[in-house]
DNA sequence: GATGAATGAGCTTTCATTCAT
DNA sequence: GATGAATGAAAGCTCATTCAT
């Protein structure tokens, strides 16, 4: 089998995986329901992924690394320390509007299903919450109020994902109401507003 | 049976019930957990709540209505629009802060568990959230802006609370970070901050 | 407490197992369904009954020991053998017409719940069938064709009771089904029919 | 798999099945206590019945459907009518005799199970008495008469078999022992003896 | 590599029975 | 005597996982 084949059919797993969890909730999820979706047989869901949880771990990596990596890419060309916080923020959005129902499954789901789980997830957002902290830091904030804003931030940006997912909002409305809780997230700490030229939708 | 005796069975239960679910998750908890950590046969859960599902339907709504009464009883004594906005916040973290495993577990695990739950769930949001939107429309904001604000603000509080209560911070620390989140709030929605005379912590 | 409120409460007591057994069977069957018809607490019923089995127990014997009263009684009067015969039938039809229920829940419950009531029914059908051969034997029969008709009998006969109760068919269709039961059974073993002036219905 | 091997496996199941039912009831019988008698897991019972109610309807079903086949084969070569209604006799004895465990289980725990049980078996039992009757009221007997006598009739050759089969007896002496039934039947009604030379036993 | 039949641990739930009131 | 809350054994059933084909 081609390489390209194996990472078809994973694809394939982890879209079907998405689509059960989402609406049945990890435990209600059966593997079969996963693989009937798939079109393959159960013992071949085994050939991708070690386990149920594994295969939900991988779906929470695969978000991960594309918010690190298009967070990397856009601080990458980001000037002042508020622009790379604009710009980390914009990142998020676009990998979640581009992977909506990735990331409803990862924020929706994710905590509930168990402590390993929720220490994994933690551990994300742990990462992103002190890249921003330290962002507001630098900005002149308080240690202690820029770790409250980092983490307020994300609580912010992942109801309003999943309130325009759950209304089956157009990503570029979903994207507006990311942008508009960071423009008002700038304005709540004193930050100068940013323009990127990025604004999808005006 | 007294009819306290019953009372304080029920809440050993719900203790329970929250002890439980909080570290391994709602699938992950089973009736004989719950009983043994009460102290109770197994069958005498089920003299309280029909289900487990029942249970946690339970424990979700005796919150609700702590913070709908809550909500209720700060807004009745404050003036003007943004004083009943700055209030019903308020009142949300005084129950949360109080009762905060229960806001953990229901923050946390309900919206994994399952469609019936997600409804249940979002009902609840959805009746806070236009609470919090007509006040920011009163205050003179677009509706779609104070719509958009009000989840941002949910998710915020929710992400916040469950981020202490983790940490295991005193309820102080844990009030404090969420009076820190309504005064960036007011502040990145351009509303003025009430001095109402509560702030438990300097 | 008075003998006859004792034995009042028993009686209503069964009269609700019979009522709750003929419409859920046996296994379908709880305590608490025949004492909330009844009219009392759960406990109750094992101050009466030493457990759900033997409460059925007393079911059975009770039908039976009014039939063995009822045979007795009839036969006494009787003189030939065939008009033994003819009698000792003609008591079991007054007393499953009277006890249709009671008789309903035994014949068709009874056999199936398990081995230790298979062998108490099966006790007494052998009591009545020997009866019943002996009297054929008596009659000129050979003695296994003898027991085949008595068994053969009792199936008739139980096969029309419940055929009758269960098309709510009143007393004396009842018992006129039994009687054409009865007289075919004459005919079929060359027995002279016997006028006993009982017969209720013409 | 095979065709042959998934039957083969049923048919285990089956016999197990009837097994346990026959020495403990139905309410008696768990699935454990089957697939332990069919020498697999408790899984694999619901691979082939989706529960256990359906697993007995299915002994119901495998039973009425044999019946069904022989009686039409043994009619199709019968002339007169009484000839017929020998010949369907003559049937269910057949079937009766070479499935005598499920037959047992069928006609002695089948009624007591439950509503729906009843339901379907008197549906059978209809089906069958109506054909007897018919066969009689052909042969110049009321109606009501003919009824009476086809109930009386089942019930006689049902309590026969499970006599016969609970006393060990071998399949011969359960069929003479029906034929017995049948002779005796014929001769209540006045109907003419038929010589269709297939008595197994002299 | 792909399959799906087989497995059995473990779940929720029921209910006969007990016993403190 | 009467009650019904409490109990826990045991049931039916599901499903993640394995492995022979």
């Amino acid at each position: 089998m081609r390489q390209g084949e194996r990472e078809d059919r994973e694809q394939a797993l982890i879209e079907a995986a998405v689509s059960v969890f989402r609406t049945q909730g990890y435990a209600g999820t059966s593997v079969r329901a996963i693989t009937e979706l798939a079109g393959c047989g159960t013992g071949t869901f085994y050939l991708y992924f070690p386990s149920k949880d594994d295969c939900f771990m991988a779906i929470i990596d695969r978000l991960y690394q594309r918010v690190v990596a298009q967070v990397a890419t856009r601080r990458a060309t980001a000037g002042t320390t508020p622009a790379k916080l604009w710009a980390s923020i914009g990142a998020v959005l676009e990998v979640f509007s581009a992977e909506h129902a990735l990331a409803h499954v990862v924020l929706v789901q994710g905590p509930g299903i168990g402590p390993s789980f929720r220490e994994r997830l933690d551990r994300i957002r742990q990462t992103f919450s002190e890249l921003i902290a330290e962002d507001l830091v630098e900005s002149g904030l308080d240690p202690w109020v820029a770790a409250c804003g980092a983490r307020a931030l994300l609580g912010a940006l992942g109801e309003v994902l999943v309130w325009q997912v759950d209304a089956d909002a157009p990503g570029g409305r979903l994207t507006r109401a990311g942008e508009e809780v960071r423009r008002r997230f700038f304005m709540g700490y004193g930050l100068p507003p940013v323009d990127d030229g990025r604004e999808m939708m005006t």
